[in-house]
DNA sequence: GTCTATAATTGGATAGAC
DNA sequence: GTCTATCCAATTATAGAC
């Protein structure tokens, strides 16, 4: 007997629906792109997918776990890095989880991308009563930087030398780390 | 001769607009909503606006120009202090922009408010040769703050008293400052 | 200046044959 | 599992009477 595999189809329209999403957004893509670019029938992806908004959550999930190994006392610096040399995936999920966060159910993803990317990896490296706000300036800290490069878009920060936003910007993060 | 005067339907489409464009952001927002709150027909509100971006991009501004003034010593923590405590006017059209920002239009506003509102008073204060990237790496961590706040809805960070939160954030935005 | 009526499109989602 | 055909609701924007 056949075991309950996906078939093809799935799979193409979780890719399609990736790239568009990726590209265009929640708003600006329609479950008929989606279709047209897996090379199926749009209604197809409803089928295997419940909705637009259900494929939405399943193809933008921001799965980043960054470096929790390595001294504390440069984590700041590494950190920082780490976020400007990303992946094009992670900028494309978190500009498109921000941007349709007004949404319910998108809004508690990018909550919870939030807390998982940022947030955690920095307070399980955390000593002291405060640790808990600490984290979370820090995470806010993160995505001030990911929202002036990708959302704002500051072409002056962009053109900037990656080690000298690292060594400025990475010392304000150390900072909240190891005070 | 009567002069250019508005008319009252124009005004009270601009109110209803600036109203509903801040509870439910751009998408979520329609024309009809909109006529039906200022009690004219739908047809006004393009007849009077051009469109519906134009109306967003008209109401949607963003003119906060927080304190020049005072001590640089302490220009920091009043400045995260000013934003804790800002209109939630400065707020709601600071998320509207946000979320709206991959027209190409919205982009290029949301751009102009984080100029004008974060960069600009921050940069004019700033002595040295690297004025420019500090100031705009503290326009970074200042958007990250509202990010966190109002986009992401970190309740722990919101439930925090203010003056931790402008201690210890605006002790970081104070080391871009004054190095 | 204002409204009625509607154009013209597009969207998400469904029913049912195969 | 897949596609054809379509429903139905919603959108922005316009034309033209008053």
């Amino acid at each position: 007997m056949s075991p309950a595999t996906k078939p093809p189809s799935h799979s193409a329209i979780w890719a399609a629906a990736t790239q568009l999403f990726s590209e265009k957004g929640f708003a600006a893509t329609s479950v008929r792109d989606i279709g047209a670019l897996a090379g199926v029938d749009p209604s197809l992806v409803i089928r295997h997918f419940g909705s637009k908004e259900q494929l939405f959550l399943e193809t933008m999930q921001l799965d980043h776990n960054p470096l929790l190994e390595g001294p504390v006392e440069t984590l700041g610096e590494r950190f920082i890095d780490e976020m400007l040399t990303a992946d094009d995936q992670v900028r494309s999920v978190f500009i498109a989880l921000m941007r349709a966060s007004d949404s319910g159910e998108i809004g508690s993803q990018l909550r919870a991308a939030h807390e998982n990317s940022f947030v955690a990896p920095i307070k399980g490296r955390l000593k002291g009563d405060d640790a808990e706000l600490r984290a979370r300036l820090a995470a806010a800290l993160v995505g001030g930087l990911l929202y002036s490069l990708w959302v704002v878009g500051d072409e002056t920060l962009a053109a900037t030398d990656h080690r000298d936003i690292v060594r400025r910007y990475g010392a304000l993060l150390q900072a909240l780390i190891t005070p």
